[in-house]
DNA sequence: CGCTTGTTATATAATAAATATAACAAGCGT
DNA sequence: ACGCTTGTTATATTTATTATATAACAAGCG
């Protein structure tokens, strides 16, 4: 999968990192069981240093996007705590949609966003 | 309003600022119209720097929250800029819903989420 | 004139992010 | 056994961001 790290952007690079991997994986790009590349190939690759794309991978890890093995590599393994996960989901939306209904948005505009942007995943 | 900052949070304060201001107005803790504290004031009420205050002010004026005038003072006045505020939805929505869809939620869940939200501020 | 308003400037401290080297333990392949 | 790669840890340094601290300014109200 392609990775593109935008260096002017005000998020941090790990962040983007570990966004960009999520959307490879719901965009199927890569698959459960799928390895990474090591963290050293990532980072020559894009150009930045070792412990950056460690971080990134570390913190999929701890949130359960993936599995670790020491030898190995990173492997996409995702695992499900659906509880959390809504409890997270429901917070993380909660700001996304105050902004959108300050700006008038409607319940009903809102329900298509959600929809268009599941048909582009095929979910 | 009430304003409850946490401070071990590893989010910014005037990020946590700039939120719970958004979640007032959506919420009607705060109407249109209506002023928001002085800088001055509301550093003082919470504890913190007038800076810090004022640069969530600054941002909430420039997302077009609210709108600043010299001697008055902070008032929420939304700026609408629909075409813009959903391509703002769109991308932040994105990043959340493919943590969510990655969790197993189903489209169905996360519309009951949008629902259960929704519900929540009588939208 | 005194007061408050947002705004700007500058300096400083504290924290976070990114980079740079180096080294370690584990395991694979030859 | 050796060389290689894997993630991991440690340390140091640089840069950027965040937060605080003072100070001053222009504008306007009473």
């Amino acid at each position: 999968m392609v990775i593109e790290i935008d260096f002017h952007s005000d998020e941090a690079i790990y962040v983007q990192l570990c966004n960009q991997i999520i959307l490879g994986i719901v965009t199927a790009q890569i698959r459960e069981g799928e390895l990474l590349p090591s963290v050293r190939t990532l980072a020559e690759t894009i150009g930045i240093n070792m412990h950056t794309v460690n971080k990134a991978y570390a913190i999929l890890q701890r949130e359960g996007f993936l599995k670790i093995d020491r030898r190995r590599g990173a492997m996409i393994a995702i695992d499900i705590d659906k509880l959390r996960a809504i409890e997270e989901a429901r917070a993380e939306m909660s700001l996304v949609l105050a902004r959108a209904v300050c700006k008038n948005i409607s319940r009903k505009e809102l329900h298509g966003l959600l929809d268009a942007i599941c048909d582009e995943w095929g979910v």
